[in-house]
DNA sequence: TGAAGCCATCAAGATTTGTTGATCGGAGGA
DNA sequence: TCCTCCGATCAACAAATCTTGATGGCTTCA
């Protein structure tokens, strides 16, 4: 099963506002960082970190075309957080998502 | 709906592995806190400090019982963390999650 | 009362993040 | 080639978070 390190990594991910405008503009399909930066008025590198912030923990992806780089969401991570989620709110007889520590 | 900052900081509670492992042990019904200093193998001013940041996200509650303090999962806050992360894997036109910023 | 157990809180330091402004490399167009 | 645009990266600083050890409040029991 999943590590909590990932778990968490990814949990972090989506533990900053910026971030999840970034994520909520990404619904709708893929954008260029160019057409984010205005939008989301902050200034580019800033942008830069937090979609690179995203990217490590696999949320989304990148592709470059030419002088652009789109950003899609990866909505197989997405559906794995979501089952990582439901899994914390099932009594751990029926699904374990952290080994046991001390026992 | 719900605004990013309280999102923000839901998702903050589960981006850390020691929190996670206590909501992992929480999952089976609510634990005194002295049943979790010594699985969690961890002191106790630390592991306060770790309730403490997810009960302030609405993640757990406590009930005092004399000397102990009991803490259980809410889960209905766990249910609005998934209602919120499935939206963020659907088309903003279907269900906004935060917002527009400058538009 | 007094002693002991359970837990929250505090101050202080260490570590991680977030933010800014500057710079650099790659791609395209003149 | 030179110039411009797009975006990543870097150094440096600010701010938030984590961790530890010590202390204090409250409850129970003798």
């Amino acid at each position: 099963m999943k590590t909590g390190e990932t778990a968490s990594r990814r949990f972090h991910a989506l533990a900053d506002e910026t971030r999840l405008k970034i994520i909520d503009r990404l619904r709708d399909g893929e954008d260029c960082v160019c057409n984010l930066t205005g939008p989301l008025g902050m200034r580019q590198s800033l942008l830069s970190f937090h979609l690179r912030t995203l990217k490590d923990a696999g949320i989304i992806r990148d592709r470059k075309e030419g002088r652009w780089v789109y950003y899609a969401l990866n909505l197989d991570v997405l559906d794995a957080m979501l089952t990582t989620l439901e899994a914390l709110t099932k009594p751990r007889k029926e699904l374990r998502l952290v080994a046991p520590h001390c026992e």
